[in-house]
DNA sequence: CGCGACGTTGATTTGCCTCAACGATTGTGG
DNA sequence: CCACAATCGTTGAGGCAAATCAACGTCGCG
């Protein structure tokens, strides 16, 4: 269980036996069952989630009631609302359980503690802060270059295992088009083979 | 001139005089014209550049020929593609000079030397790219959750300096919607006050 | 069993794009 | 210094991608 934490870290800087000893001070593992809301608007997002099983999700929602989502987050990633964990500030996203999970939980304080005990924790956060950025990136200028079907295709070859255990209105919030639509679009898109 | 650099260093690590003169040891200054390409797709970008003077863009173009901009780079500000220049694969976008620059050029290999020479500009890059993603991630949902006159007001709002100062179609492109609607967007937009 | 969540399909609307034409401004070479 | 081209912004007509609204079938589950 541990170990996805670790063989993740260990993808970006080595660790000693020992810094790792550290690092599982600070970890909590928790489960939740699905739909459990973890973070919503307004709160302040004092903790950021490690995914050990399960699939939980980032997004808000529109003065419409519509949800946007920004992001799934599968095992071997992490999840919090950024803006409001990194400020300290009032969070502006939900986060919330898609498919009962295991994850483990940092506090804020924490992790800057452990950024003084452990600096190459420093680098690994940057690391996989910098690859994040790249692919939100690419995600902007997808949504201004792509259509709706381009998104999509590369969706499900980038995702192909999200795609067939999620409820495909989750994958037309996150492409960016309403559930019927998708629903047009798709198979529009299986007619053509 | 240096200074603007390690003022902004300055809001979130401290450095000893010591520190800065090291870092100054892998600045190289330059300046280019306006129109002048520093990066293109199928390049490498060895390079990232901080901004002294001037306003630089990053961008791409889609198959039917559109620009998309996804950044510009004002004094203060960082400019690279960072696809290419963290994975040191092909560049994805085009990075060029909108208006007469002076920048300070950081090699990839440098930065690497720096990070083990001054192990705080780890920290300081992890909190400047933690930022970074923030504004992506909202931008992402920006473009979902949005109509494209509300996205100008926001941007309108957040670069008050740069609406003046740059034709508009380069805020269109920024925004994601063609010069024309703007056009029509902005006069809609004035006629209501 | 019956309710609620989900996916589909159709009719209609709308936000934004495309294409084309036209002034205004800029700038550049002769 | 002028002439001409290039760039930019504006406006209009028409078109298309995607949203909206509504109805309906299906499935899983309390």
């Amino acid at each position: 269980m541990k170990n996805l934490l670790f063989q993740n870290i260990a993808k970006h800087v080595q660790l000693t036996s020992q810094e790792e000893a550290i690092i599982e001070q600070y970890c909590t593992q928790e489960s939740y069952k699905a739909k459990t809301v973890l973070i919503k608007p307004g709160d302040e997002a004092h903790f950021t989630y490690f995914v050990l099983k399960g699939i939980l999700r980032s997004y808000t929602v529109d003065d419409n009631g519509n949800a946007h989502i920004l992001s799934f987050a599968v095992p071997g990633w992490w999840v919090t609302d950024m803006y409001s964990f990194l400020t300290q500030k009032k969070a502006i996203m939900y986060i919330d359980v898609m498919e009962d999970c295991d994850v483990f939980i940092l506090h804020k304080s924490d992790i800057e503690i452990l950024y003084e005990k452990v600096p190459k924790l420093e680098r690994f956060f940057r690391i996989l802060t910098e690859n994040n950025l790249i692919a939100n990136q690419q995600r902007v200028l997808d949504k201004m270059a792509l259509t709706a079907e381009e998104r999509y295709e590369k969706f499900s070859k980038k995702y192909p295992d999200i795609i067939n255990c999620l409820p495909q209105k989750y994958i037309a919030s996150y492409i960016g088009v309403t559930p019927e639509f998708f629903s047009k679009m798709k198979s529009k898109f299986l007619r053509k083979k």
